[in-house]
DNA sequence: CACAAAAGAGAGCAGCGTTCTCGCCCGGTG
DNA sequence: CACCGGGCGAGAACGCTGCTCTCTTTTGTG
């Protein structure tokens, strides 16, 4: 009787580590008002945080509550005061992943700074595949087989589109100085092209705003074939293949 | 006591329908000495029949070994002397799915019949998008997240390859023909391509081989993206928008 | 200080993959 | 024809999972 508490012990030293760490940075926003509140977030953040851990590691398919919950020193159920259920866990990671990967992208544009917009959009899709190449288990998560049910509940769309703004802001760039050739653009897919372009970038030609958003799915084509093993035995020197393909995708896309 | 044989009997009423079914088939070509070996390969083909039906019901992920047990009437035990894991049963189910997508892709082909490359190529692209869309499970167990650690086996390579091998042909019959405006190549990349190039079809220039891969892992980034709910409230006519960008994959590959 | 709400603990349920051991029964051999 | 070995199925068991329910402890507030 007198040892049951000794996982509760291991339950602060684990726990308080992390939360003691990010909380002198949480104390100022989190205005709700109690220390109860704070606590509540913290406690998510370091589930979170051990989720994602073992993300990297072993991937979607293995990631197990209780295995959180065990390294956190809590009770698996207590977990599900923070989480409903596995889910819910996984698309909170799904919404960091897509920030973390839209962050790469617009570091990578930051780091071309001054050099033309070719040179900057394939700085920035190299920047998507190398964060790709060191997140391999959180990329599959975001862009391989979806495993909650088939949709992605609404929250998860405007992280999404981060990465995707970075290229589109080129474009702007683009437009606005040396100009964009845009691809010709077939009369029935034209209702289609402006709707997307009043959606996503009104200031771009409805042409380029469709060969973007085709060549967005095209760029994640080539990362994913490369990350899940499509082109084993088939193209080896994968930095140089990358760099020309996606030098042809900024062709498409009217880039010159 | 006496009820005890009651799953033996749902096994043989359920094991033997598909059994018998193919039995005729299989005497022939089973060769292996004895009645044996052919009710072996009959129960595997049975099992992986009932493991297909619950992928394309419910996903790989929910694919459970003993639920194809149990709908087939036998022990969840009896199931590993067929396959000594659930990975394995899954690369079988790889080596299927890999098969049905070349086999649509080669439908599509034959069904285009002697129009132009340009139709023949948009008509193979379709089919495969429209074997995808309509096998979603299928699809996201051989182009989604690679389920058994990060390796496919080397026997998945040439079922792989089939469909990419539709659309060489197409490219071969118009280099015979046509010919084919094959993209500019950088020097850094010529290794590389000539590698690939005898690798996959000697008979083409290198230029055209290298953009015919990279071209390949872009058509499965656009369905792929469709698939997986990327491009939920983005992309409305997927159809008409689909046609428009295989056709430009047509365009960079040198078709005209 | 008292009370209600929040949160953690622990047991329990159903399901899973996998292993082991046991009997049965069929097919090739003497 | 008798026999026997080996393939095969059944069943129990282990450890793991997600998830729920109940009970107790903690804690912020009127």
């Amino acid at each position: 009787m007198h040892d049951i508490h000794s996982p509760k012990q291991e339950h602060c030293s684990r726990l308080c580590a992390p939360l003691c760490f990010r909380g002198t940075l949480v104390r100022m926003s989190s205005t709700a008002h109690g220390a109860r509140a704070r606590a509540r977030v913290e406690v998510t953040a370091a589930i979170k945080e051990e989720a994602r851990r073992q993300l990297a590691e072993d991937g979607a398919a293995k990631l197990s509550l209780r295995a959180v919950a065990r390294e956190l020193g809590m009770a698996s159920s207590a977990l599900y005061r923070y989480f409903p259920n596995r889910d819910d866990l996984l698309t909170a990671l799904i919404i960091d992943a897509y920030d973390s990967v839209g962050e790469a992208a617009e570091a990578a544009r930051d780091a071309a700074g001054g050099t033309g917009p070719v040179p900057r959009w394939t700085a920035v899709c190299e920047g998507v595949r190398r964060w790709a190449l060191g997140h391999p288990h959180e990329y599959a998560l975001i862009y391989g087989t979806p495993v909650p049910g088939y949709s992605a509940p609404r929250t998860t769309v405007p992280p999404a589109a981060r990465g995707a703004m970075v290229l589109i802001g080129i474009l702007r760039d683009a437009h606005r100085g040396p100009g964009l050739a845009g691809p010709a653009l077939p009369a029935e897919l034209r209702p289609e092209a402006v709707r997307m372009a009043a959606d996503l970038a009104p200031d771009l030609p409805p042409e380029v705003v469709v060969a973007m958003v085709a060549v967005w799915a095209q760029l994640f084509g080539l990362i994913g074939f490369e990350l899940f093993g499509q082109f084993n035995r088939v193209v080896e020197d994968r930095d140089t293949f990358f760099r020309h393909a996606v030098g042809h995708l900024a062709h498409t896309v009217g880039l010159r």
